[in-house]
DNA sequence: TTAAAGTCAAGCGAATGTGTCGGAATTGGG
DNA sequence: CCCAATTCCGACACATTCGCTTGACTTTAA
């Protein structure tokens, strides 16, 4: 199983903006240049971001994104789900003359039961426990006082 | 999330080699024909299910495939594996010189977790399984005896 | 006014996905 | 022994997607 740069990407970006002290824009190229991400790529991506209303942008000199709501409230689904673009949910993809007659269809015998075990997942985690653990991992690597 | 026809069609070929009543070899054609599935691209799809070892062939007239195992010992995992080929497990798709240094990686954090919640729940279920309840979708649709 | 940003559109090379084609090797049956 | 069925193997082709670049335009803070 392999996830594309384009899932991968959008989702260093939403962590870096919720890892923002406050709600001070971000600009893309802030971002591009602190995780090595090209620049115009990244940007987008960014695009569906807040196409799906996760990000606000702000425009002109100073300008750049902030979450467009807290953290908390937003999951790891809602944000692979607008990096992914239309799910294009083939409701079945078995086709037309298929021995289809005996009532019973792979996709949904499998893949669907897994897509939805993979949404689960995701939706059960939200940006703000990423940004925990990240911030956890950040104290552990180079913690401010040693006790 | 989009799956791939070749996992798809290889879970159907293996799935059809499950319902095979008892070890008489099922020909790839066969098969192409009943799912109405391209016939040679399912051939090469057949090859690393056999090199993974799930599947025995038989050459010449009447040959065919015949699973290498109970239905039971196989799992969906064993099937997506082989058919996916070479997992090529990045260790970390950090770049080398990424913002890294606060020793969190996106990669465990979210990607890893998924991944093994997706084979956790593939290696959970059996072909076996899944051949029963095909057999059980198939009773309920055209059931041989009523009641 | 100007520089820093977001926004939009187009395109492009490489990889991947989805097959196709042809042919050699093997085997059972007539 | 011969033939048809079938696996096996490799190469090729076509379309799509991925990953990324380029360039032009708009908006806004300083």
């Amino acid at each position: 199983m392999r996830f594309s740069t384009r899932v991968r990407y959008g989702m260093q970006a939403m962590l870096a903006l919720a890892m923002r002290p406050q709600q001070v824009p971000l600009s893309v190229k802030e971002i591009a240049e602190r995780h090595s991400l090209p620049e115009h790529y990244l940007e987008q991506l960014i695009t569906p971001l807040r196409r799906a209303g996760l990000v606000q942008s702000a425009r002109g000199a100073q300008g750049g994104y902030v979450l467009a709501h807290p953290a908390a409230e937003i999951s790891l689904r809602d944000i692979v789900e607008a990096l992914e673009g239309p799910v294009a949910v083939d409701e079945c993809s078995c086709p037309p003359g298929a021995e289809h007659a005996f009532g019973y269809c792979l996709e949904h015998g499998v893949w669907r039961k897994l897509k939805q075990t993979i949404d689960d997942h995701l939706a059960s985690r939200s940006l703000a426990d990423l940004r925990d653990e990240a911030f956890a991992a950040e104290q552990e690597a180079a913690p401010a006082y040693e006790i």
